[in-house]
DNA sequence: CATAAACTTTGACACAGATCAACTGAAAGA
DNA sequence: TCTTTCAGTTGATCTGTGTCAAAGTTTATG
């Protein structure tokens, strides 16, 4: 299979679609020119494995476009996903020199790479990356607190609903839709991946999915296409209250 | 009751216990004199609530003395503790108005505050700071992340040994003990705080508690105490394979 | 077009951990 | 001293989710 993705790359930040969102959001021009010097385009696709936990890495980086996952692992083969990586996320540790989890594309992706050490440099002399990522790393262990709590003490239909409603609503924040009411969209996930999510066995994810779709919380077109009729009744049977735990 | 506490608290940054892995850790001298100037000291007895989710915080700080605990509350009352905070652990989010989580001190405690507007102000002024508080949420998140393996993946025995390890290894690095062989420490949380930590009842995890000591993985002197004479051995019980998990 | 491979659904049954309840021991207070 | 309270232990039973198994669906492949 050719990689038709390569010629869809972005060269120049202007036109980069995370431009604004992701680690360089606060920089100037002159901080993206030298970026420009450290960074460079790679591709994966869907099912590929990008990083071996444990492997040294020598980049770090940026999604561009497509969805990866962080998962863990046990010797005996348990897996727990502990991220879920989207546009604009971050990739890998500054000052780590090996991974910690494995990284695998879940679509076709395209990553901005830096080279390492370069960024580790830029970072300590550009305040703008590194207030950036101290932001985005705030957020994301927000977002691991919030995954402990559903992990922790929510039952495998509440958890179902969970997830439904983050990818809902990640999804209609990055379309600018209204976060109410009726929303469309594709699950990214296949069943044993919602499982390794949400600490269950994908006969469960399945069982809990078709008992939300007789409920009417949700209409399924396919495996994956989902429309929730009702926003409101879906964070209901996640056991968030209506305002859905957004912080300020 | 009296508090004692408040004659034992530090005047000087010099004489600080948690002085070189709080977040001033990499600050200079002439930091430390402005980070003085927006500082005072709180003492909180156990069992105290320190700051209820939800609320308007005007303060940021770190732990000097004591322990507290991060917890999240869903409407029917379920608990899921998301944070353990340790001496010279960070208290706060610079840039967030209120209160995501409840913070509840566990034993007697000591917190080094800091105005947060100000403190705002320094941090966007001096990089030492931010760059600080960027390692120890890089630190928490990688915690976190440990923590969703133990609660999606672990059973009820591997989480009580995961959080036993965990807190040995804590001790041993507090004292410069060495990670090997026996270690004795306390239990600093009460067998309910253990179940909030581990998205378990208070019931299973003193059953597993029990079955720990009768199958000689550790011994307990009271209900608080505990000896554990193969380190390596409640490791395996835990699931982590025998490093630990440890990263560079 | 046929077949394989990957993913998903559904059913029957088992079991880990929850729930409900009784009891123990230690500490605090009258 | 006696009672009360709080933290913890242990037992009996129940139940939600895991496990094992089979079959259905969709997508990829020769």
């Amino acid at each position: 299979m050719l990689n038709q993705t390569l010629t869809a790359v972005p060269r120049d930040c202007e036109d980069c679609p995370i431009r604004h969102r992701a680690v360089c959001a606060r920089c100037e021009a002159d901080e993206l020119e030298q970026l420009d010097k450290i960074k460079y385009y790679r591709s994966f696709e869907a099912g590929q494995t990008i990083i071996w936990s444990g492997d040294q890495m020598d980049f770090v980086g940026s999604v561009v476009k497509g969805i990866a996952t962080l998962t863990q692992t046990m010797e005996d083969g348990r897996t727990q996903m502990v991220g879920l990586l989207l546009p604009s996320d971050f990739v890998g540790r500054p000052g780590r020199g090996s991974a910690a989890y494995n990284v695998v594309a879940t679509t076709d992706m395209v990553m901005c790479c830096f080279r390492k050490k370069p960024f580790e440099v830029m970072m300590s002399q550009t305040p703008h990356i590194a207030q950036r990522l101290l932001e985005m790393t705030l957020d994301e262990l927000d977002a691991a607190r919030e995954w402990m709590l559903v992990l922790g003490r929510k039952t495998a239909r509440e958890k179902i609903a969970s997830l439904l409603s983050i990818i809902a609503r990640r999804n209609a924040t990055l379309n600018l839709a209204d976060v109410t009411g009726s929303m469309v969209f594709d699950l990214p996930l296949t069943r044993e991946a919602m499982a390794d999510y949400l600490g269950l066995t994908l006969e469960t994810v399945s069982r809990q999915i078709s008992s939300l779709k007789k409920d009417g919380i949700i209409q399924l077109e396919g495996k994956r296409h989902v429309t929730v009729p009702d926003f409101d009744r879906l964070l209901a049977e996640a056991g968030d209250d209506s305002d859905g735990g957004m912080l300020a």
